[in-house]
Parts: structure tokens; sequence; C-alpha cells
DNA sequence: TTCATTTTGTGAACACCGTTTACTTATTCT
DNA sequence: AGAATAAGTAAACGGTGTTCACAAAATGAA
């Protein structure tokens, strides 16, 4: 029962299936969902578009791991900036901010990853468990986050702290969706702010986070 | 050049392009852009697929007149709620939140609204004008609502009218493509909070509106 | 090694898609 | 009425995801 890669032939799925991830990660970075088929990430590696299936049961579950994958990179991206200790409300603005950055490293991905719309009535257990995925770890950094404000006591005690952070998430999630559709959204055409894309993050991170913050007049 | 619906043939020309809009319409409300198709539609109106380009160029002109139109329902319906004078940040609050359930009215029409990625380099002059759109339209209800909550004193004065407009623009809709995706965002498996999604709509928009406002210690 | 078994890769096909073309049928205009 | 224009169609082209029967290769046991 082991599940290693002990011998070759083991060894030797793991690397076609990763040759396959990598060709369909270096074309979808680029052209999005859109541009990526079956066909082509077998024309990339050499191999029929049949052979795919063998390692994939549809294109579905192919694209499914690679935005798993991109937000374990944003998962260790806001982590690392979390633990860095720093005085705190700037800790949480870096979070903010450092989320919407690495998500906009790769737009098509993170734009990808929240694409589709959830069933109307059904409300079933779907499948995809969302506990155990990078974007539920990455999101509960943010509530950990949050939480920590709280009990500094530089939020707003009467928030909550799940509610709080789901309007972080909520929030920082816009900017990232707004600046990947609109590729210049800080200065676009009908109303230029002449802020750089990297200054307007800030900003939308500051006021972010000064929505939760405690004001001079709130006691405790 | 009368452009009206004067001659028979005219009528039925806006007849025949409506009934396929809204046979498109019923199809992608429900099942959003997947699984509309050409074809579908023609089925639905019993035409031949090939007779729909003769009133639409390609599916995507189609389709962007779907969204259009939504945009113009979101338009009226938060241009309705600014219009109501109210005392201010109320006010606002309101437009925040109208805009949000709006647009989750259609969540697939919504959501495609802003699916595409903007293309990466060239930062060419873009067909599809931005500013005579309504999602423009709409946008440009909040900035001057922003820009009223500035000159009432009630906002903080540096912020600048546009940056601060984008960001509310970006944290609503944030949320609204939050709950379109996750279709219980706000009381997710993960995290119940207890609020409906009404109510939490209400707190997004009250901590949006916020991270605008004055506070106790800011002079003038 | 040899043979049976399991895995991996293939080519052809199925059913769908958006779109175009050549064509027929209506409709409009003179 | 007849000519000109518009509306509608069937068939095809090239594309898609996916499946299936089958060939090739790697594996495990004798």
């Amino acid at each position: 029962m082991e599940d290693d890669l002990h011998t070759p032939a083991e060894r030797r799925r793991i690397r076609v299936r990763g040759a396959i991830l990598e060709a369909a990660e270096r074309v979808f970075a680029v052209e999005g969902e859109a541009g990526l088929s079956i066909r082509r990430i077998a024309d990339e590696i050499d191999y029929s578009p049949a052979a795919i299936y063998k390692y994939f049961g549809s294109k579905d579950e192919l694209i499914d791991e690679l935005k798993e994958a991109f937000f374990g990179r944003i998962l260790e991206s806001v982590n690392e900036i979390a633990d860095r200790s720093e005085p705190f409300p700037g800790r949480a603005r870096k979070c903010v901010a450092g989320y919407i950055r690495t998500a906009l490293q790769k737009p098509h991905h993170y734009v990808a990853a929240f694409s589709g719309i959830a069933p109307a009535e059904p409300a079933l257990p779907e499948s995809g468990d969302f506990s155990d995925s990078n974007r539920a770890r990455a999101f509960a950094i943010l509530t950990d986050m949050v939480a920590e404000g709280l009990e500094a006591g530089c939020f707003r005690a009467n928030l909550g702290r799940d509610n709080a952070a789901k309007s972080v998430w909520a929030s920082m999630h816009g900017l990232a969706m707004m600046i990947a559709h609109f590729n210049d959204f800080p200065s676009m055409a009908t109303m230029p702010s002449g802020m750089s894309q990297d200054e307007f993050i800030t900003f939308h991170a500051d006021l972010v986070i000064r929505s939760l913050e405690k004001t001079p007049g709130d006691r405790t």
C-alpha cells in the first residue's frame, strides 16, 4: 500500500501527469480557459488527446487542479506576510494588499477560480468540500488575522469575527476581479485617478481595514 | 431615413429580434453562458441556427446585448435609490446594498458581465467604448454619490472622489461575485455567521461606507 | 526468460459547438 | 407584374470534450 514513488511505474506516471499539468499551465496562463483545449495540451506534449483521460477524468478536473495549485501560491504568499510580526493594523493592510497582488500574478487563474455559479436552489452537500481547499485555507488565514485584530482591541468588538472576515474577503476579491477585468482599472479612461495599480491596491487595502478599525469615539 | 417602426418590415424585424433575445434571456438566466447555444436559441424559437446571424453578428454580440440590458436594470434600480432624498450616509449605504441586491437578481448575467479578462499588454483603444455602456452609467451614479458625500462633509476630504468611488465599486462588486459564486456565502458551511444573505449585504454596505466616513478625530 | 495481465497510448468516432456558404423562399419596391 | 432585396434554410467546415475498441508497452509471476 505504498503510495510513494518507489516503483518506476509510479515515478513515470507522476512525471507524465506533471508534464500534462505543466503544458496546461503554460497555455492557461496566457490564453485562459478559452484557449485551453485537451487537443492543444495533447499537441504540446506530443500525446494523443485520449491519453490525457488516463490521467484526468475530465477537462474540468484538470483545470480544477490548476486553480487549486494557484490558490496554494496565494495561500503561501499571504501566510508569509501574516507571519511577519509587525504592529497590527499595518500587518492587516499588507495581508489584504498581498492577497490582491498575488491573485493578479495570474489573472486568468484567479478569475477562473471564481467563475462558476452556485446551483440555485438545492443547497446540496456539494461534492468538492470547500473546507479542505486552498481557497478555504487562504481565507482561514484572514479569519485568524481579523480575530487577532479583535483580540488586540484594534478592531470594533461588535463586528463578529466571521462576518468581518467575510466582508474583507469580499472587498479584496472585488478589487482583484476588477483589475483583472479592466486591465487598467485604477487609471480607467473615464476617470484617471493618477494612481498606479500598485498604489491603488494599497489605497483600497487601507480603506478596507479602516472599516474595521475602532474610531476615537468607540469605547473599550 | 426614418429609423422608427413605421413599415411592417421593420416592425417584423424588431419582433423577431426581440423573440431571439427573449429566448436567449430565458435560457441564459437559468443555465448561464454554458447552457446557451445558438442552436438552442434556434430550437426555442423554431428557426434555423443560421437565421440568427441575420440579426446578430455573433454569439458574443447577442450576449453583450443581454448583459447591457441587465446593467440597464441595475442602473435604473440604483438611480431610483440614489434619488430618494434621505440623510446622507444612509442613502449611500442603501445605494451600495441596492446595487448588490439588484446584481444578484440575475447572478449569471452579473457574473458574465465581468467574466472577461482584459488583454495583457497592448493597452489598445478597446473597441467597445466603456464610457457609453450601462456599466459606466451605473458607476457614474456612485461617483456622483461619493462626490455628494464629500461636499456634504460626510466623507474624508483627502480621499479623492474617483479613488473612493472605485474602491466602493470594487467592494460591492466583490460581495456580489462572492454570493453569486458560493450561493450561501454569508452562512457558509465552515463558518456560519447567523446572518441571512440580506442582512449580510446590509452589514457589508455599512462597512464599505464607513471606510469613507469621517471619524471624530478628523477635522473639517 | 516466457507468458499472462495490467497499464498506457492511439485512431476513429459521436455529439455538440459557432460560423459560413450557396441556395430557396418571402417580402418589398417600382 | 416583375425586379430587387431581405429572410430563412440545409449542409458543410473546423473546432470542442469525451468514449470505445483496440494495439503497444510495461509489469508481475512462473
